[in-house]
DNA sequence: ATTATCTATAGATCTATAGATAATGC
DNA sequence: ATTATCTATAGATCTATAGATAATGC
């Protein structure tokens, strides 16, 4: 049952988009390589010719899922936007299609040498665009340690207000989040 | 093989300890119930007799571990020595011993509702400490707000450095951390 | 008599591999 | 001939339970 280059480059594909939503709602340890092949809709026989390893396949997911999110950025955006966003209700509750970074730090200590160097390198992107945005009378060291900073706020408030079990205490941990970093 | 009812409630005790720390380097689904019985010198057995299933020891475990961390903030602690200690490379390096909010948060939305309810519980007390000493020019409501604003970025940070592949980029996002917090 | 612990084991799930299959691509 | 996919299965690990064991506590 061979298929053709384009075919299998397009399953490939399929495979790294379950793979990068799965993996953000249920967790790395906990996405299986049958359920993202079922996911899928392939066998997990077939992922594994196409990837040799879940810890491949993994590198790659992560670096789709970055990739994907960077995508979405428009060219010209506010930081108060961004911010809005990314502190959203909408966004909280579809970690799926969310920030990689707040679905799956947790895991990354415990992660491969190449899985963490692509969540790394994703990180260091998004630091990067925000230390662009900010304000121009800040010298460069400034506007890199405020960078830093906001984005350890926006992770830490997307993750917390995911993980507590009161719904008022996630919208006010968003809100004050929000109302903190300013813009 | 019975042991008396002292005994019997040291077990306990030596079970939860070894499973707020396993939990906390490990991830809850990294936890396996009978890597923990090795690690608090028992058979798995006995703990099913002791807490009858995972989710109820995890319940206790999530509990001791925040009420553990809780007891080591002196009566008296200031701020900004607070921010250093949750800053520091130490806390980081330590996560078995550390902050089980920043350990526990990205696996806590698929726990149980018990679990999720003594995490929550947690956060709250965190960022009513937090609240209290926040500067008493601010109003109430502002209070609250900048402690949790506060308490979203000291977990964000602690987490996104553990998670980081290189060195210095964890060790700056804890400093950058450290500065925008002030006091 | 009660019960904390242990031994043995069930049944599910997880990652991975070997070999068969059948369509592509030379 | 090559190879993407599938089938079948191995071997490890995971949570959980049943029943035996032996010391406690009435």
């Amino acid at each position: 049952m061979r298929v053709s280059k384009e075919q299998a480059a397009k399953n490939r594909e399929r495979i790294l988009d379950a793979a990068s939503r799965l993996m953000r709602e249920r967790g790395i340890s906990g996405m299986g390589v049958d359920a993202l092949a079922d996911a899928a809709g392939m066998t997990h026989g077939s992922m594994y010719s196409q990837f040799g390893s879940k810890e491949r396949l993994v590198e790659e997911a992560v670096a789709h899922a970055v990739v994907g999110k960077e995508r979405e950025i428009p060219d010209g955006f506010a930081l108060g936007d961004y911010f809005s966003e990314y502190l959203s209700a909408g966004h909280r509750d579809k970690p799926g299609s969310g920030c990689p970074f707040a679905a799956l730090c947790c895991e990354m200590p415990r992660q491969s040498g190449g899985v963490r160097e692509r969540f790394t390198a994703g990180v260091r992107r998004m630091i990067g665009l925000l230390s662009a945005r900010m304000a121009s009378t800040l010298k460069p060291r400034q506007r890199e340690e405020k960078a830093l900073a906001t984005a350890a706020s926006l992770i830490g408030a997307l993750v917390l207000a995911r993980a507590v079990n009161d719904p008022k205490l996630s919208d006010d941990i968003l809100r004050a989040t929000r109302n903190q970093l300013g813009d």
